[in-house]
DNA sequence: TAGCCTCGAGTTCA
DNA sequence: CTCGAGGCTA
């Protein structure tokens, strides 16, 4: 009796269970359908109280049935435990930048040179207003929503999946058929209203204030706390296909019909057009109705309609030659240039930049603008006392635009380049020919500092701790006097200075003795030699695999470097001439720092090779294999030259086949390049 | 020698 | 993000 009693119930239990599962996929794709109809479409087709009902019921069921909860389950919106930090999500295809046309000639250019590429033909070009949000990559396996990012440097983003769930837009699932996998890029933006709502409940609560719909959006979606996200009004456009592993249609146009066929939210603003007269005419339509939108937009993107032929244009640098964003002018603000004050950088150049009355512009109060050189003054025509204009080029860095000359009024003074250094009272020099002035002081406090501070930084050395404001203790108690003595800093030393304790002592110490092994390219980059930046640095340092190497090696052999000329070569031969430098090396090299190459670089089966790649290979993204020729000893190369060793060509090469045929270099297909590197395309 | 492309260096503000 | 400058090709 027992025995049958248990069976019943066990059948009953699995047939509700059987019955709830059914239920909870059929609420769950009721609600997708009404969250598109009232997020998307904005086409609300029941009331909110019927909607309600639903969620409620599906609430009720997964916590009877918590086994049935899912991650794309719309309960799922919002909610989990905040997380530690944002993980870093790297991008298979990376996320390139736009290049800019801030006027109509700037945009026939970039139009001329289309179609000079494509034989004179018209080319259908679709317009699409450029939000000012950011931008993001979603990211859907089997129809559902698996990963989103920030689109970070463009390589690697941050991990924001949690965040994005909470945008109500964005189909936690697809019930149309889509590729296996495929990624979705747009922006996430803020509507001007939702901001000023926003910040008017900030005030209540006496919270700051955000600055701009633009930077509440970007604060809201880096929370940590995702049920902060899903407090804050965002919404999202998207724009692009980043990748898919199955069809997708073959015109931009077709592609967003598509996108919003899915469910995703297309920006209903956006048109094709087949004349370029149309689109300038668009364009100017758009400048003035632009405040008419409840977003903010900077501009209009402009993109090449025919997806073969966006690959076929290919890319210049980091920026696709098939689509240009059309600036509009930034918003300018007037204000007093109060004085003209000087820096003294690394390099012992004397930078000038602009002490402003300050004035807000584009959300953000801006004090100070660099003047870049004395030239670059006078071109403008600034004097001290002017009433100037001043604008955030990228609606970031401040920028002094020129002044306004009726408003002189006698008193303004015009600006002379300093005689003396600023800082050490040694007499400038002005090299012929260049645009700026120098201190020539190589023990000038402003530039050892500069140089500490350089040499401590990320991209360098990377020293915990080692700012600018323990820098500047530093060398003023004379603890540092060049740049070898950080390494025989103690905490004993560290603990002598003003607010230092044990605890901080003792961290700097073990970031200093952290730093001792680095890439022989950072310790490169960090000597601060003139000409050599992060690139030219790893470049020496993979093809000379040591310090030792390189400071014997001659100007010719320098020379011979694919990208490094005269200047650059005299520059890192001279460097290596004197005795001061070598002593820190020397020095350096006691301490126990590395002076030598990452083994796989100084032994590589590429060392001493350069490479080009073009076109798009299927098995690598072009990041992955440059970073493997880099790994190998190997050289990247941007463009061709004579220099070049192999090119490595993937699907639909640029201009840059017919150059290397030119020029009789090798040329490498994908899957031998593959056998080069050993390696099996990941 | 001009023109294109990259890299280097200095920079702002929240 | 900007400008300047170096490297390279045409």
């Amino acid at each position: 009796m027992d025995d049958q009693e248990e069976n019943i119930t066990s059948v009953d239990a699995e047939r509700s269970a059987q019955e709830a599962k059914l239920r909870v996929e059929e609420l769950r794709a009721q609600i997708g359908f009404h969250d598109y109809r009232y997020f998307v479409l904005d086409d609300p087709e029941i009331s909110d109280a019927e909607y309600d009902s639903f969620m409620r019921e599906l609430r009720k069921l997964e916590k009877t049935h918590p086994q049935l909860i899912t991650p794309d389950s719309p309960t799922q919106r919002v909610g989990g435990e905040p997380v530690e930090a944002l993980g870093i999500v790297e991008h298979r295809l990376p996320m390139l930048s736009l290049g800019n046309a801030f006027s109509e000639d700037e945009f026939r250019a970039w139009y001329k040179r289309l179609t000079n590429e494509a034989e004179g033909f018209d080319i259908p070009l679709v317009c699409e207003p450029k939000m000012d949000g950011l931008a993001v990559a979603l990211v859907f396996e089997n129809g559902t929503f698996v990963q989103g990012a920030t689109r970070g440097d463009g390589r690697r983003g941050e991990n924001i999946t949690q965040n994005l769930r909470t945008i109500r837009s964005i189909p936690l699932s697809i019930s149309k058929p889509t590729p296996e996998r495929f990624e979705v890029r747009g922006e996430v933006y803020m509507t001007k209203k939702g901001f000023e709502r926003l910040n008017q409940a900030r005030a209540e609560q006496e919270l700051p204030l955000f600055a701009s719909p633009r930077n509440s959006a970007a604060g809201s979606l880096r929370q940590l706390d995702s049920t902060v996200t899903a407090s804050r009004p965002l919404d999202i456009f998207v724009y692009q296909l980043g990748w898919a592993d199955g069809e997708a249609p073959s015109t931009h146009w077709d592609l967003l019909n598509w996108l919003a066929e899915l469910g995703f939210r297309v920006n209903p603003l956006i048109e094709r057009f087949t004349d370029v007269e149309e689109v300038i005419e668009h364009i100017k339509n758009w400048e003035g109705r632009r405040d008419s939108l409840d977003y903010e937009i900077d501009g209009l993107v402009i993109k090449v309609d025919e997806i073969d032929l966006q690959r076929s244009l290919g890319f210049v640098g980091r920026e696709p030659r098939w689509a240009i964003a059309y600036k509009y002018p930034p918003t300018q603000a007037t204000t007093i240039l109060r004085n003209i004050e000087i820096n003294v950088g690394r390099t012992g150049s004397l930078n000038p930049f602009a002490v402003l009355e300050p004035v807000v512009v584009a959300h953000a109060t801006v004090k100070l603008a660099t003047l870049h050189n004395e030239d670059d003054i006078r071109r403008k025509d600034l004097r001290i006392g002017d009433t100037v204009i001043v604008q955030r080029a990228g609606d970031v860095i401040p920028q002094v635009v020129g002044p306004v000359v009726s408003k002189r009024t006698g008193d303004e003074r015009v600006f002379e380049m300093p005689e003396r250094c600023p800082v050490c009272d040694t007499p400038v020099v002005r090299p012929d020919g260049e645009a700026m002035t120098y201190c020539p002081n190589q023990v000038c406090p402003a530039q050892i500092f500069r140089l500490l501070t350089h040499f401590a930084a990320r991209g360098a050395m990377d020293i915990d701790g080692l700012g600018e404001s323990l820098a500047d203790q530093l060398l003023k108690s004379g603890l540092i006097n060049d740049l070898a003595d950080v390494y025989s800093l103690t905490t004993d030393d560290l603990m002598a200075l003003e607010r230092l304790g044990e605890k901080s002592a003792a961290n700097i110490v073990a970031g200093i003795s952290a730093s001792k092994n680095r890439p022989l390219g950072r310790l490169l980059f960090g000597l601060g030699i003139r000409h050599v930046g992060d690139e030219t640095a790893d470049l020496l340092a993979g093809h000379f695999g040591s310090i030792e190497a390189l400071a014997n090696a001659t100007i010719e052999e320098l020379e011979a470097v694919a990208t490094i000329g005269p200047k650059i070569a005299a520059s890192v031969f001279e460097y290596f001439q004197d005795e001061a430098n070598l002593e820190i090396i020397a020095r350096f090299r006691q301490a126990g720092v590395r002076l030598e190459g990452e083994k796989a670089a100084r032994e590589g089966v590429l060392q001493g090779l350069s490479f080009v790649v073009t076109g798009s290979m299927s098995g690598w993204s072009r990041n992955e294999a440059e970073s493997s020729i880099k790994g190998l000893g190997g050289a990247v190369g941007s463009s061709v030259t004579r220099k070049t060793n192999y090119l490595i060509v993937g699907e639909n090469p640029g201009s840059k086949l017919a150059k290397a045929q030119e020029l009789g270099v090798e040329i490498l297909d994908e899957k031998s390049f593959a056998r080069l590197v050993n390696q099996e395309p990941t």
